[in-house]
RNA sequence: CGGGGUGUAGCGCAGCUUGGUAGCGCGCUUGACUGGGGGUCAAGAGGUCGCAGGUUCAAAUCCUGUCACCCCGACCA
């Protein structure tokens, strides 16, 4: 039987969204859920997940966060505080409009009870929490008030894709209160990093800080920063955004506090998230198409080992050869945790078991059999390495350098995403030459566009009108006016006016 | 929300034009041979053909409606 010469058909650059579905199926991560846009996430995504919030809670309670959770309801009347906020998410947003079902006659449910005011399922939860602020917060000795949560929300999206855009999606939410403007900058600032660092030590992603322009900002926000990575269809994926958002919400909570001066005065929030959106950022970052790649320290499980058992051997004797050295494995540590193991000792074929794992994702695999046990080593094979880049090392050996191997992966990985980023990344100083860098060569009506274009890095002192025009005519818009990029004062090649830094363009999930 | 496409076994598909109550590959189960990259052979299990109506002696097939998913847009903090 010949089976295709990838594990993933098709490939990234047959039909990079199909392909894109097919990884998150061969490696078992998520399916789509009988409920529309809705997915259901499967063990090994899960796991992933939990590695990443297992990280990032860490990194949230090292800068003084606490973790605290809120109702999924909130009134309708909390929502319509805020104007722009209200504008923000109105499109989207599901409501619950009775609390009580009623069997009829023929034996449907109907609804019933109706609710004198309806319930928002929340989008985010700025209001309802603002609520909690507003009862406690009196002094200015209460602030900062650091809380984070982990939840589900709910955005009625057109068109969802798994883990990408779902119509209910995990994440975790973070709202702070402070005394001044100034406080409140920094937490936002300090979260961005929080969150960039996370990106590029732990998912090996490599990201672009930023600031969002007006048309992108977060409804009812002052300033808008994000992370930016770019995939490998060469398109922008906004991967965690941190807020200032002024006094805009404690006005409309009355988030009030007594100065040291004895003066009443608003509190200055921020908020601040990443979703499960991550984990298809991980994908489109590092998978190939033999499907997924994990970064080690988001691996579930960082060794396979897979038992190469003939008949005609002593099986045992394979087994506890296995067995040792996963428990050797298991008492090193690789980012503060203990390495993890798995024995595949399933009774399915030895070539299955592989491409499952391959498929899947681990970062490293080894086959042990017969011929290492007599020659007290293992046989290795790397998930970034080409499949033919196997070889056998002794057993010491391999056990000793482990966490150097596991680290050297993580750098690898996360220096081919940059050499990928930097590859199609263009500084560009003309209308024309941005018109074409953004126009794919070959198009088709009602077909995948081909991977084209990337960032594109101009000048720009353009209005919302001109940002506009030009996704209008490219499908291209602002991903961020970065916050860390050298850049020298220039001309716009829209406006022909004086700029004071370039932006970064691309076409964006 | 507009345009296009697809819904038939867990997955991928054929059958539909020319109606006669369902088939292929992979996967799954059992057994044997195997076993260092998706192996071979044999025997099995599995489907109210997305759903609801209609036409007909008879519907996967024709008609109407509806739902879901995918692609291209629009929209998307």
């Amino acid at each position: 039987m010949s089976k295709p010469s990838t594990a993933i058909t098709p490939t990234r650059s047959e039909n990079y969204a199909e392909w894109y579905q097919q990884v998150v199926r061969a490696a078992d991560m998520a399916e789509t859920s009988p409920v529309r846009g809705c997915m259901v996430i499967k063990p090994w995504g899960y796991a992933i997940w939990e590695n990443m919030q297992s990280i990032l809670d860490g990194m949230f309670k090292e800068t003084g966060h606490q973790n605290a959770y809120f109702p999924l309801f909130i009134p309708l009347s909390f929502l319509e505080k805020e104007a722009e906020h209200v504008e923000g998410f109105a499109k989207e947003c599901a409501v619950v409009t009775h609390h009580r079902l009623e069997a009829t006659p023929d034996g449907r449910l109907v609804p019933a009870g109706e609710l004198e005011e309806p319930l928002v399922v929340r989008p985010t939860s700025e209001t309802i929490i603002g609520a909690s602020f507003a009862k406690w917060i009196q002094s200015y000795r209460d602030l900062p008030l650091k809380i984070n949560q982990w939840a589900n929300v709910v955005r009625w999206e057109m068109r969802t894709r798994l883990f990408l855009r779902t119509a209910e999606f995990l994440w975790q939410e973070g709202h702070t209160a402070h005394a001044t403007s100034e406080e409140a900058v920094e937490e936002t600032m300090q979260m961005l990093d929080v969150y960039a660092t996370f990106a590029e030590d732990s998912m090996a992603m490599p990201v672009i800080r930023g600031e969002k322009t007006e048309g992108e900002r977060f409804p009812g926000a002052v300033h808008t920063y994000s992370i930016e990575a770019m995939m490998q269809d060469r398109k922008a994926l906004q991967s965690g955004t941190s807020h200032f958002l002024g006094q805009n919400f404690s006005r409309a909570a009355q988030i009030q506090f007594l100065d040291e001066q004895g003066q009443q005065e608003l509190a200055w929030t921020t908020s601040w998230g990443v979703s499960t959106r991550l984990v298809g950022g991980l994908i489109m970052t590092h998978a190939d198409d033999d499907g997924l790649v994990l970064p080690p320290k988001l691996a579930p499980i960082h060794v396979v080992i897979i038992p190469i058992v003939h008949k005609a051997d002593d099986p045992d004797a394979i087994m506890r050869y296995c067995n040792s050295i996963a428990a050797e494995l298991s008492a090193t540590r690789f980012d503060d945790r203990p390495i993890r193991v798995e024995v595949d000792d399933r009774d399915i074929r030895g070539g299955d078991k592989a491409w499952q794992w391959i498929k899947r994702g681990v970062p490293i695999r080894l086959e042990v059999g017969p011929r290492d046990m007599a020659d007290d080593a293992v046989f290795m094979a790397r998930r970034d390495k080409g499949l033919k880049e196997k070889s056998g090392v002794p057993r010491q050996q391999f056990i000793e350098t482990i966490t150097d191997l596991l680290q050297e992966i993580q750098d690898s990985i996360y220096a081919r995403a940059l050499e990928f980023r930097q590859a199609h990344t263009r500084t560009i100083d003309s209308k024309e030459e941005f018109y074409e860098f953004f126009t794919p060569e070959h198009r088709e009506e009602n077909k995948p566009v081909p991977a084209h274009g990337g960032f594109a890095l101009t000048h720009f002192n353009g209005s919302v009108e001109l940002e506009d025009q030009i996704a209008k005519d490219l499908a291209v818009t602002v991903r961020c006016i970065p916050t860390e990029m050298e850049s020298e004062p220039g001309t716009c090649p829209f406006t022909g006016q004086p700029s004071p830094q370039r932006v970064v363009w691309a076409k964006s999930y």
